[in-house]
DNA sequence: TATAAGTGCAAGTATTTACTTGCGCAATGG
DNA sequence: CCATTGCGCAAGTAAATACTTGCACTTATA
């Protein structure tokens, strides 16, 4: 029944991403929380649940009331991820242009489209 | 049946998150992408398929083959995302020693906890 | 000490996933 | 021309999601 509770899959529901954003300045407690959304408090509830369970919000009881409150760090892994691709695509963009023009370059010197089939893996295994 | 097609969502899964790393570099097509797992190539197919529903991935036909490419750029709504929270944590990290300190010194100063506001020592679940 | 406020837990349901197997079809290449 | 390669489509399944309603249990508070 518990399956994944990673990251990524717990910033995949907007309406969780919505919550990140409520209570990342300040902690909040689960009702005002579920008063911004149209679901139900139970709702809101099993939302924070999944969030408590990769660590992006932890609870504090004060008295009646539970303060959710975010833990941005836990987003470092997500943060990693996207960051080196993100990486990847500015620097190719940068050499985006010479590269097209050097093929457009070699395709009317040779005469041929710079067919690419050349640049794959294709490694069978089984 | 076609849900929400977001970026979010699609990164949520492992696969598709390690489909997305093998193109990355270069395209590759579907019949290869589906050697390096364990799954059925259908499935992959299916990955393929919600990654490039929400811009991911566009395909390039060649032949009978389908060349799959990774379109980084459309990670930039992840990248935003995560890049604000991420700058949010930094700062309230370098500021946190001296917000301490600053309210430990009012506190020894004025006699009150200093509105104790999230003063989170208290915090040891698990 | 009733009551209200703040929440969790359990059960039930409608959708969505993530996969699989089986079949068909177009491009290739001997 | 015919077997092979590369892939999509469709049907079927098991499990996970995203919600809801109803009930129980603590704390504050009048």
């Amino acid at each position: 029944m518990e399956a994944r509770r990673d990251v990524f899959q717990a910033i995949a529901d907007p309406t969780r991403r919505a919550i990140i954003g409520m209570i990342a300045e300040q902690p909040v407690n689960v009702n005002t929380i579920a008063e911004q959304f149209d679901v139900s408090r139970q709702a809101i509830s099993l939302h924070l649940k999944i969030l408590a369970e990769c660590g992006l919000v932890e609870f504090r009881q004060t008295g009646r009331e539970r303060l959710c409150e975010a833990k941005l760090d836990k987003l470092e892994e997500v943060h990693a991820w996207v960051q080196h691709y993100h990486q990847l695509w500015t620097s190719r963009f940068n050499s985006l242009k010479s590269f097209l023009e050097q093929e457009e370059l070699e395709s009317k010197t040779t005469g041929t489209p710079a067919k690419q089939p050349s640049r794959q893996i294709s490694k069978r295994k089984k």
